[in-house]
DNA sequence: CTTTTTCTGTAGCGGTCACTAAAAATAGTC
DNA sequence: GACTATTTTTAGTGACCGCTACAGAAAAAG
């Protein structure tokens, strides 16, 4: 299963790791904006050529989705990470918004989620689909486990958790410091506590 | 005062309307993104030729600017219209909340605010600098508002007020609906005065 | 009238964009 | 060695971007 070396294939061996291409790639993605990083960069920074490029991934949008896909897999979902931890409704989605404060300020250069706010307003019209997908996606998975403890009002207490996410990303990306966005995220738990109890 | 004839100066007059032109760039704009929306599309669209546009404002950028301030000017001001009609602060607050909530749902194929949403991950950074730069004027008017009840807190209640303006207009620009906004809003608005309350 | 001023239309500038055709290079296979 | 398969490199392509030079057109001023 960890097999890397898979039997070398007929042809030229390909001189670049395309995971290590992938991960670069949603660094400056996530940086910068879809946009805003042409494929003549990634070229340059993943260390290959167009045609390399092309062979590899199909499009720039090709690459996106790859790179959407690794960063929906790390550290990054918030979610994801703080349902691992278990607990009720109310904590994991405190531990969400937590966690999001945490990771969505200034690192490297990047800040915010790259799936909500790294296509907005993008000309790409298929970039703009692949994080949209990925947007709802994520927001029927908070919806569908909040249902387990709420099931009448798990579609208002999910958009309150998607929208408090959407802001604090935003707000990330303008140049909001952690502490804003902590104490923020304590209030929208807060808030969410209180709307569940509501009713 | 009204004298819209203000003694036609010695050249060639102009064929179009800037006002209504400066009006027709802040729909385009607002609907599909700064990017997106190009100078040769902008000049069909307002019916005059790249020369005359430049003519007339400098820039792609310069017209942005212009749409900007008309866009500030309107009822898309939502604190500057709450706050009109008086009250507490607690009270402005959530009608600004509410108005966001009726303005931002999609209306002629626009979403969301202009100022907040119209040039994340512009790869301009004139434009991007420009939209930034009333996006804290409009916080800062916020917070100075927010200090005439509440001084010690001011920053972290605008911050709050803030962020959910963010995630309405980012959810907003994302196909929320005005019943999704409209629950959200009062979400925050109370979420605001229970905040308020604390400490 | 001629002159001056301002705007308009035609045409196109240099630059960047995502993307590709063609051939050389490098491997396994026969 | 000859052949096949795959990736590499070189050198672009056409389309679109924001923007402008230039000359003609339309007004007031002399």
């Amino acid at each position: 299963m960890t097999a890397t070396e898979k039997a070398q294939p007929r042809g030229r061996p390909r001189t670049f790791d395309i995971d290590e291409a992938v991960d670069r790639a949603v660094k400056l993605f996530h940086r910068r904006g879809y946009d805003a990083v042409g494929v003549a960069e990634l070229g340059s920074e993943l260390g290959i050529k167009p045609p390399s490029f092309y062979a590899a991934f199909g499009s720039k949008a090709g690459l996106f989705e790859q790179a959407l896909e690794r960063y929906t897999a790390s550290k990054a979902n918030v979610f994801g990470n703080a349902l691992l931890e278990g607990g009720s409704v109310a904590e994991v989605i405190e531990r969400t918004l937590l966690e999001a404060a945490r990771i969505y300020p200034e690192q490297d250069g990047a800040a915010g989620c790259l799936v909500m706010d790294g296509t907005r307003n993008s000309t790409d019209p298929e970039a703009r689909a692949l994080a949209a997908a990925l947007k709802e996606a994520g927001r029927a998975r908070i919806r569908d486990f909040i249902a387990t403890e709420f099931p009448a009002r798990a579609d208002e207490l999910a958009d309150l958790v998607a929208i408090a996410l959407a802001g604090m990303s935003a707000a990330a990306r303008d140049g909001a410091k952690a502490s804003t966005l902590k104490a923020f995220a304590e209030a929208a738990s807060r808030a969410f506590r209180h709307e569940a109890a509501r009713a």
